[in-house]
RNA sequence: GGGAGUGUAGCUCAGUCGGUAGAGCAACGCACUUUUAAUGCGUAGGUCUUGGGUUCGAAUCCCAACACUCUCACCA
């Protein structure tokens, strides 16, 4: 379809908009003032007081037209609320009140009262068409319905669907809450660079940009890491970033190539406190936005009752693989089992091939994985009681990996030769040394806990959604080809 | 990138054995002042994702492309 043909309903409907104007109505409206919210609306309506009013604005979901009485349903951020056009409470507007239909934004004011039924309803006595729409809404029963639809028109979604605004309300919620938590416990939220000469931090792929009159090659980060220890040898001590990530990879379920991290570092700390931390503030989430502290997710049932499981890597792939850590010919055999292709992988990363592929699907409540391998820790501090593992957790839920946190490196000599140690297995290792970041540590970083916490996969596990894209406004999609 | 599935009216979906397409909602017209997915009667709406092929004949079978979903791979 070329895109200068359009449909017959949009042409009925540019037949209503010049309707409008030929009343001497302006169809797209302009400031309206002190309409409420059609959730205040209801929660203050009072049975036997003939005195109340109300006004609101929002978008017509429904429309029930009886003659002369119509019933309409608006739905603004807040819910919905409906609203009677009576013919003898309109009669100087009636003209216009027959023009409007489903999708157009109105504003109505009038008395609030009941019907017969028992919907509290605005008996309209003046109407105010604010934006005419020329589209046709989607099925008022079924919603939009085409998940591919529903991501290319968020627009449409958010208010066709009902489910829709609040989960994103929520994701809000939650992430005011977090900053509010680390406030409160003297954390400073900074920003930090989203373009890097050095894409560090974290073995991904980035994304590759150009500044032209600098005629420089950068780097969309694919983590802060860096950037935020920077800060503690500066001499912050509690600092705090929210934003995002760009990983040039695969997209799934649980990936978008964009995606929301909140990174905190908290001096004179280690990993224990990061687990508190961790423990605390999702827990704070968990009792806020969770009914009884649980939530379904898939066919799971996620309890996020305290204390949370704290284990050993080596003690959970003991369990779950049979295998002992240190027992490498067994590992590699079970390798193979699993149809990993071990040859040519370090020790290191076929046992991380091994966790992965035998624990992970069993970690549905939340639990901390504590005391990796310290081969593929680089920017990890190295326990004192036994320097093959370093103090490094993650922790997971829901099969997902949430949060990973460290007790950070701070010597700058043992960070430098963890740059140039490449693991062999491992597809991305850190691409270009950081001497700047080097020449901080020789300043001195003090020692620090670091904690990194994805926050669309936090949303998904505290909301129930299942797909990263649900709880992303815009998720990445390809373009479509127009001809 | 691999595998499986899906793509039909503006939207939500049917479509049997291969015989040129159906419903509900929305739209248009008429009626209706207490509806709740309002109702009743009537009307109109389709390059069946796109391009090839098989066939007398394709929404239907085959091939390819495009998009989406699930899944695997990738993903400290």
């Amino acid at each position: 379809m070329s895109e200068q043909e359009i449909s017959q309903f949009e042409r009925q409907r540019q037949e209503k908009l010049s309707a409008i104007k030929e009343l001497g109505i302006d169809p797209y409206g302009g400031r309206y003032e002190g309409s409420e919210a059609a959730f205040d609306v209801k929660g203050r309506f009072k049975e036997d007081d003939q005195t109340q009013r109300a006004k609101s604005a929002g978008r017509i979901v429904l429309l029930r037209d009886i003659g002369k009485l119509i019933f309409i349903t608006l739905r603004d951020w807040s819910g919905t609320i409906q609203v009677g056009l009576s013919k003898s409470l309109l009669s100087g507007q009636w003209g216009l009140v027959k023009l409007i239909e489903l999708g157009d934004i109105i504003g109505a004011a009038g008395q609030l009262g009941k019907t017969k039924t028992g919907e509290i309803t605005i008996w309209a006595d003046e109407v105010t068409i604010l934006s005419k729409s020329l589209m046709q809404p989607p099925e008022k029963f079924h919603g939009l319905a085409d998940v591919d639809m529903r991501y290319r028109q968020r627009y449409v979604d958010l208010w066709a669907n009902p489910e829709v605004m609040p989960l994103f309300k929520k994701r809000s919620d939650i992430v005011a809450c977090i900053r509010e938590f680390l406030r409160g416990r003297g954390f400073m939220e900074v920003e930090t660079p989203m373009m890097q000469s050095i894409a560090g931090g974290a073995a991904a792929k980035p994304f590759i940009t150009h500044h032209n009159s600098l005629d420089m090659d950068l780097y969309l980060r694919i983590a802060p890491e860096l950037f935020l220890k920077r800060l503690l040898v500066g001499g912050m001590e509690k600092v705090f970033e929210i934003n995002r990530n760009f990983r040039n990879e695969g997209l799934s379920r649980r990936h978008n190539p964009e995606f929301t991290m909140m990174e905190l570092y908290q001096a004179y700390g280690d990993y224990n406190v990061m687990m508190d931390l961790t423990e605390e503030l999702i827990s704070f989430l968990a009792g806020k936005f969770c009914e009884n502290n649980q939530v379904q997710f898939d066919d799971m049932k996620i309890d996020f009752g305290r204390p949370w499981r704290r284990a050993k890597y080596s003690e959970l792939l003991k369990e779950y693989s049979g295998c002992d850590i240190n027992d490498i010919v067994a590992i590699r055999k079970k390798a193979k089992e699993l149809g990993i292709d071990e040859m040519g992988m370090d020790d290191a990363v076929v046992i991380n091939e091994v966790f992965e592929a035998t624990v992970e699907d069993n970690l549905i409540n939340p639990t901390f994985v504590m005391d990796y391998p310290a081969a593929i820790c680089p920017l990890t501090k190295r326990k004192k009681s036994d320097p093959n593992y370093a103090e490094r957790f993650e922790m997971y839920i829901a099969k997902m990996e949430l949060a990973n946190a460290y007790t950070e490196l701070n010597d700058p000599a043992v960070q430098e030769e963890n740059f140039h140690h490449q693991l062999r297995g491992q597809h991305d290792t850190m691409a270009k040394m950081d001497e700047d970041f080097i020449t901080a540590l020789k300043y001195g970083m003090p020692p620090a806990g670091g904690l990194g916490i994805g926050i669309d996969r936090l949303i998904m596990v505290l909301t129930g959604a299942t797909s990263i894209r649900d709880v992303v406004l815009f998720p990445l999609l390809k373009n479509v080809v127009r001809e």
